[in-house]
RNA sequence: GUGACUAUCGUUCAAUGGCAGGACAAUGGUUUGUGGUACCAUGAAUGAGGGUUCGAUUCCCUCUAGUCACCCCA
């Protein structure tokens, strides 16, 4: 595994006193750090937050492939785009994602405003995406309401690769209907997002947890079952049993998964109507002909599910799984937090996770078009005509770049020639003067000089013709 | 939150208890107004703080950060 080098810290670097050439002293004897400046500056680390990154415009491509597909993928179901602020009232996050979860217990970032008023950075967009549907009166709009959300969370983790305190999803959630013909259209959607995306080996896992009340017997049902033989339960289960036996399910011990193998399921505890929606579900599912399995293990970590959960994840070829997202029902949750009963499902995409995913599969990132042609000056006089005449061009349609900080043509045609620009333009002192430019068609080496009137068609010509060349 | 491993120019790879070096990238140049190659030059690093030592980038400790495994999750 290519393990990423981070540079981390940074001293100020002094300024130069002035270009002129180094002292004659031999490097050996000057300090190597030399003596501080009258004002002694504090000396800030210039470093990210732990588990913040900065998203280098190397890495943006990627980004913006996953963007746009979300976003096209969101307006052909139908979706509308909502933006919720990142920071809410804490109380809404301990109330809906639940106490004693540990998003809630150990991962929120909870702090006092100048104001008094205890509020989060949000950890997940559902409860805020709530909050916002009962404020704006939303459930007298036709059902379903269809909303699509992007952006930053907030976990205090530990970090890891595709695990960071800030990371960022893509939300789509749909309010008001429980037909489970929803579920099995959320599914289809993410499924569509991650194929436009060009992800391969992606599994959907699916269960249902019922209802809360359903959910306590198996609990308890479970429990029962695995008190009975807690010897063979390794060490952390055993302590799992009181804290979060559900858990269990989860473990990766052999002797714990043999146990559990045959305890009690989920899928035997559910009500009449919850078994009803799931097997509703899985055959909307079949009829998609979808990759998907049941996993009766999958519980999620959010208290406010209900019925459908599930997970998409992508599998490596050494056989490990990633969890691109995952979603569920949430028919309780506005009732809980004081609306009307509205029934709702949605579901997330982990961006970091996405795009990690894309660059280990060699997805294709998308491609930023490229300048075709170069702006080159000579001259003060040229240079300030340059600007003018680039705004000119860019006003035309015509992609251009420049490196107007540069002095000598030689090296602003080097630059032209490795962005491999079709057309350079030249103007020096000459055509400044004379209200020309220079017209260089890279490919060939030939060029002309025409008024700047005619530069726009100039340059354009010679693209065309390059393109017809190409086709 | 627990444990393990790691940390050198922008990137990448060296080296050393005694002046930290190369490659790539960057910038300028090789006669004054034209691209490639080549050549030359110029900047640029031992994450932070302590200790051991005549001397530490190297050994030890602490911190910070990253990665991995837990935990959990997206």
């Amino acid at each position: 595994m290519a393990q990423k080098k981070t540079s981390m810290t940074k001293k100020d670097k002094k300024p130069k006193a002035a270009p002129a050439k180094k002292a004659a002293a031999p490097k050996k004897t000057a300090p190597k750090k030399a003596a501080a400046p009258a004002v002694m500056q504090e000396e800030i680390l210039m470093q990210a937050l732990r588990g913040m990154r900065d998203i280098l415009p190397d890495e943006q491509p990627y980004w913006e492939r996953a963007r746009k597909v979300l976003s096209h993928a969101s307006q052909e179901y139908g979706f509308q785009r909502i933006d919720l602020p990142t920071l809410e009232y804490a109380h809404i996050y301990l109330r809906t994602i639940g106490e004693g979860t540990d998003i809630v217990d150990k991962e929120i970032y909870l702090f006092n405003t100048r104001g008094g008023d205890r509020v989060a950075l949000r950890p997940e967009m559902t409860a805020g995406l709530c909050r916002a549907y009962i404020e704006h009166g939303m459930g007298v709009l036709p059902k379903p309401i269809k909303l699509f959300s992007m952006g930053p969370l907030f976990r205090y983790d530990r970090p890891q690769e595709g695990r960071y305190r800030e990371h960022w999803q893509a939300n789509f959630d749909m309010f008001g209907e429980s037909d489970p013909i929803l579920d099995a259209q959320t599914i289809q959607l993410a499924y569509r997002v991650v194929q436009q995306l060009g992800l391969k080996n992606i599994e959907f896992q699916v269960n249902s947890i019922g209802t809360p009340e359903t959910r306590r017997d198996y609990e308890k049902a479970l429990v029962r079952y695995l008190e009975s033989q807690k010897q063979k339960l390794c060490q952390k289960c055993r302590e799992r049993l009181t804290s979060n036996p559900l858990r269990i399910l989860d473990c990766k011990e052999d002797k714990c998964i043999q146990l559990t193998a045959h305890a009690p399921q989920s899928l035997d505890y559910l009500d009449v109507e919850s078994r009803e929606h799931f097997k509703k579900f899985l055959e909307y599912l079949d009829e998609l002909e979808l990759p998907y399995s049941i996993n009766t293990r999958l519980v999620r970590g959010l208290d406010y599910y209900t019925r459908t959960v599930f997970e998409i994840r992508s599998t490596d070829k050494d056989g490990k799984n990633y969890s691109l997202g995952g979603g569920g029902r949430y028919d309780r949750l506005i009732e809980s937090l004081g609306g009307e009963p509205t029934p709702a499902i949605g579901f997330a995409l982990g961006l970091d996770r996405i795009v990690l995913e894309m660059k280990r599969t060699q997805v294709k990132p998308y491609e930023q078009p490229k300048p075709k042609v170069f702006l080159a000056q000579l001259g003060e006089m040229a240079k300030k005509k340059s600007l003018k005449l680039f705004a000119e061009l860019e006003k035309n349609g015509v992609l251009i770049a420049e490196s107007f900080g540069r002095g000598s043509l030689k090296s602003q045609m080097r630059v032209a020639n490795r962005l491999g620009v079709e057309v350079t333009i030249i103007v020096g002192q000459k055509e400044a003067l004379d209200e020309t430019a220079i017209v260089k068609d890279m490919v060939s080496g030939t060029q002309e000089t025409v008024t700047q009137e005619r530069l726009v068609d100039a340059v354009k010509k010679i693209i065309k013709a390059n393109q017809i060349l190409n086709a």
